[in-house]
DNA sequence: CATTATAATTGTACATGTACAATTTATCAA
DNA sequence: TTGATAAATTGTACATGTACAATTATAATG
């Protein structure tokens, strides 16, 4: 693990430990600084990593301050997958529909970047929060890149599989966000009607390198699933 | 303006002027520094600011390559307010509903962090895209930090207002977003029935010093908006 | 010709230091 | 007490430099 990144995991703890709310202060740069025995250029990277989580703000010529969400219940929706609530990890379970190697379907084609004739893991799953029924998956993982998945790895967290076991490192990604009117085939799996609403996520998965490796369509259900996402301004 | 943002502004200019695409390479870090005569720092900075933007990834051992979605029509989700599409400034006009000067409403309070009996402008207003309703927004600006508002500038772009002549620093949001069927009352703004999809989501924004400033609800009209988030992951 | 080992390329982590802008605190005048 | 002014505080911008890890290109090997 990278020195900014503990740093910042250790700042985290700080927050934790000293049970500090939102507003209050933490120590000056220079006292981190000395504290956490690091270098300027580590401390400013570890703070700045913190602030785009959404953790802390800094104020020049004031200060440090910690930065919570006083809302309960919401999905973070930018938690590099892997569904994490503010704070607390929720209960995450997964049922899987169907799981198989196929040819890369024609319409998916597009969207990974696959050549002619690669073949693809589909695997389509519930995902329930809590126990109720979160969201409806259905994804596409590139055999090139994931050369091996089974219904096991599946039926838990695909993406940590793919970072400890296979070691790929995940970059970054597209989202394509839409609402619209469930249809009668979907609404079956989130046990709901046809017509009642759904916000429906697309993502296109890159590695570091660029390469994109999974596409994902996830419909989700109205009534158990709300997110919360702390932005940063991007000016520019 | 910072040198790192002008910078980032350059480079942006570069890919376009030269017509990159998706997946195109660009000089070397050496060679921008070089070409565009400023610190390593600072074009770090300014290609942090572009990665963070979705404009570029960058690949340690390989280079700097352009990134752009395919996809067309969709709105960036975290343009700092004034949505923008997709490299395409799009047509944004506003219908005044109702703009008052009220004592910040109970249900705000909590939002806003408002000291009682504090007053509020109240907007609501009509966003068009392209001639298209595309939302319904509610917002309240607090009265201490936005001292005066008047119709004509409800009609524009308030954010540039507060920014420019106001001088205001808009630092960080919470944005709370969820899915439900559309009451009444609002679906017919939008010109839908009641019970129709609908996305809400609810923005709470904050100056640079964490001072809020602004609370708005926005119902988005489920056929005229569909959005792209273009993310980095955030590890830890 | 394919494979492996080696070297060159290229971006990232990290340290140190200077200057400065926004904020807060202290000081002083009215 | 109030209000302006100066000084101290504190984070950010920016420059330079070293070391290193991931990738790619090259050379060596069978």
């Amino acid at each position: 693990m990278l020195k900014y990144q503990q740093t910042a995991t250790e700042i985290e703890a700080y927050i934790e430990r000293h049970a500090l709310q939102q507003g209050d202060k933490l120590p000056v740069l220079d006292q981190l600084i000395r504290q956490f025995e690091v270098s300027k250029t580590t401390m400013t990277k570890a703070l700045e990593l913190l602030e785009r989580k959404g953790t802390i703000f800094q104020v020049r010529g004031s200060g440090i301050f910690v930065r919570k969400t006083n809302r309960k219940g919401y999905i973070e929706l930018f938690s590099t997958q892997g569904f994490k609530q503010n704070l607390v990890e929720h209960d995450i379970q997964s049922k899987v529909l169907s799981f198989e190697l196929i040819p890369c379907p024609e319409e998916i084609i597009e969207n990974l970047g696959s050549p002619p004739g690669e073949m693809v893991y589909a695997i389509k799953r519930i995902r329930y929060i809590d126990g109720n029924i979160m969201c409806l998956e259905e994804s596409y993982y590139r055999q090139t890149i994931v050369p091996y998945l089974n219904r096991e790895i599946v039926e838990q967290s695909i993406f940590e599989y793919l970072e400890t076991a296979l070691g790929l490192n995940i970059g970054f990604s597209d989202m394509y966000m839409h609402v619209g009117k469930l249809p009668d085939s979907i609404a079956q799996f989130l046990e709901l009607e046809a017509g009642d609403p759904a916000l429906t996520v697309e993502t296109i998965f890159h590695l570091t390198n660029g390469r994109p490796f999974d596409y994902s369509v996830i419909t989700y259900h109205y009534e158990h699933s709300q997110f919360v996402v702390q932005a940063n301004g991007l000016y520019l």
